[in-house]
DNA sequence: CTTCCATGTGTAAGCGGTTACAATTTCCGC
DNA sequence: GCGGAAATTGTAACCGCTTACACATGGAAG
């Protein structure tokens, strides 16, 4: 069982009566002179001999794909989807596919499948929700990285704190801050924080945001109003468990993310309390479903839609000057907060 | 600006002592024997000089890439996100890269995006969410998918009714019946139903579902009792609005899909009207938020973690024969339905 | 000690493009 | 009408890998 006939460059040389080369140019430099009409007449024996260039061929010759690889957490996730969204809209724009592979936040995964991209020559390789702080795979990555973007390649990570290709900063500890503001000026004064694992950046400077904005106010954080979770819905289950239950429980809940925080008000519906009423919970982030969530949720919205076309048109920036670009978040004031009572 | 030096498979077979092709069989031919100890080295030089095979020269040579394309809808909608997370596991299994591309319904895209993986030669190619019947891009679209398989390649469609490759056959009418028959037996005469496009295969089981489900117990559907929005929130809503601002406002909303039934939730939320008290609502797929929606959802479960997983294990088959898998939603009884009061 | 096979290895011809370089043509101004 | 620069086209050498085919080697059988 074989394909149907294959139409090379060659056999559109041979119907348009020119050599292989002059078909190429003709075909893939628009730059390209050539005798009047004779563009005209390529372009046209290719269209009707159905001609399709084999891109492997073409990213043999050349060293470069047509592609753009794409490494998040995890696509079901929707902080993660809604930013993949950006990128794939910008890259279509562009006549560019996206590869994407989730690294659940293994890094030996996201090295593993960084080499791959590498290997294939994209274009560019983005990376969303890195941990950066592994120190295992920390340096190895960072070498892919560098002879990746040596050898033409684009790198843009949306985390701050990598050294090689460019960046989408969100301005995590920013948002944070101005979140925390809120709710002291709306009376709080006992929180209780569901934090994510340390070793990712965008949580430590969360939390570091958390502590500014107490701060800020003369308020602390004791050692046990703050619990670390896996940064998903039952984690933020099991934190509000064991924030709650302890012997004088937080009056605001402050959730890392805004999966963690519908954890957090799942497990306090099934408990029988009321939010705000009982406790205020706030989340981060700003994925679509917080608005439907009931009561809807206060959070820090990020434009998580931008930040993925911000990351993918920075790919298309040479990788010299380096380019940073910074997001902010905005606070939206919903109804999972009130005044304590 | 020049890369470090690259490793080809040259090198290595020059640092092993043997020729370019023995080097080929050693690291690509496990079935291949071979002097005692000449794999060793073999291996060990390539370990050594860090060599890396270029994809794109193997998939030249061999006509076919290690990648799979997965066309869906939108990654940004949870049902494809979802379906999306079994694809890229299993794959990743496999050691196989996935390149995403999302069709937003767009026939014309769908098919645009076919092609180009077709050109990548990718091993499969899955098609989740697509239209199918328009016409005008259909034909193009099936004799794409049929030279594409015909040169090796493998198709699944999580959608009935193509004529070419695998299928993962959602019961999408089955489901429906299920659930209108849960409502019929809760006491529920007077129904609503927010539609989607009718273009899409889904819509249209899913309706005859409720058809059906409705005439078993002797009901039918006025003219009036649907409406056709996108299947989006912003059509629930939408639709929700169109429903219930009639005369006499049906007493349970169907709504195509769980994004659909949000969409309708807000809007009754808004207008200050208590579900399930004053109006039941249901929606069918059964994403991870339906759990979380405020009061949580009723819907038909699909397994889409597992829909993906299977569209991927299908796209190994070889294309003969033609398998189909057929999936079942379960329902899910919660909290937005209730007897008529 | 031949003869014949099975097995292992090397040579070289692709896969389908791009592009440096050489050869040819065209177009000037004198 | 001629010399020479500029523009166009063709030839052929890659890009890095697989694999058909020819050749060499080592035993087993006769």
């Amino acid at each position: 069982m074989v394909g149907q006939p294959l139409v090379r460059l060659q056999d559109v040389a041979e119907h348009a009566g020119v050599s292989l080369a002059t078909a190429s140019r003709m075909l893939s430099d628009p730059e390209y002179g050539g005798r009047a009409g004779l563009r005209e007449r390529v372009l046209a024996s290719a269209a009707e001999l159905g001609y399709r260039p084999n891109p492997h061929a073409r990213a043999l010759a050349m060293a470069t794909s047509t592609n753009i690889g794409l490494v998040i957490h995890d696509v079901r996730d929707p902080y993660f989807a809604t930013l993949s969204g950006g990128v794939i809209t910008v890259a279509e724009r562009h006549d560019l596919l996206v590869s994407m592979v989730c690294s659940y936040r293994d890094a030996s995964r996201e090295l593993e499948y960084t080499k791959r991209l590498a290997d294939q020559r994209v274009r560019a390789i983005i990376l969303a929700g890195s941990s950066v702080r592994d120190s295992a795979h920390a340096a190895a990555m960072h070498a892919e990285l560098v002879s990746y973007q040596h050898s033409g390649g684009s790198v843009v990570s949306v985390t701050r704190g990598r050294t090689v290709g460019h960046v989408v900063d969100i301005d995590n500890s920013g948002g944070m801050r101005t979140l925390v503001h809120a709710m002291v000026e709306l009376g709080h004064t006992s929180f209780g924080v569901i934090a994510g694992p340390l070793r990712l950046l965008a949580v430590r400077d969360r939390l570091q945001g958390i502590r500014q904005g107490l701060k800020d106010h003369g308020l602390t954080l004791g050692r046990d109003d703050i619990v670390y979770v896996d940064m998903s819905r039952d984690g933020g289950l099991a934190g509000a468990h064991l924030l709650m239950k302890r012997p004088k429980p937080p009056r605001c809940l402050l959730a890392i993310s805004d999966v963690v925080a519908f954890g957090a008000l799942s497990w306090l519906r099934a408990q029988g309390m009321t939010v705000p009423d009982d406790v205020s919970v706030t989340g981060f982030g700003g994925i679509p479903a917080a608005i439907d969530a009931v009561p809807s949720l206060t959070t820090v919205e990020l434009p998580l839609e931008q930040v993925g076309e911000n990351a993918m048109e920075l790919a298309l920036k040479p990788a010299s000057p380096r380019h940073i670009v910074e997001v902010k978040g905005t606070l939206v004031r919903r109804d999972s907060v009130a005044p304590p009572r």
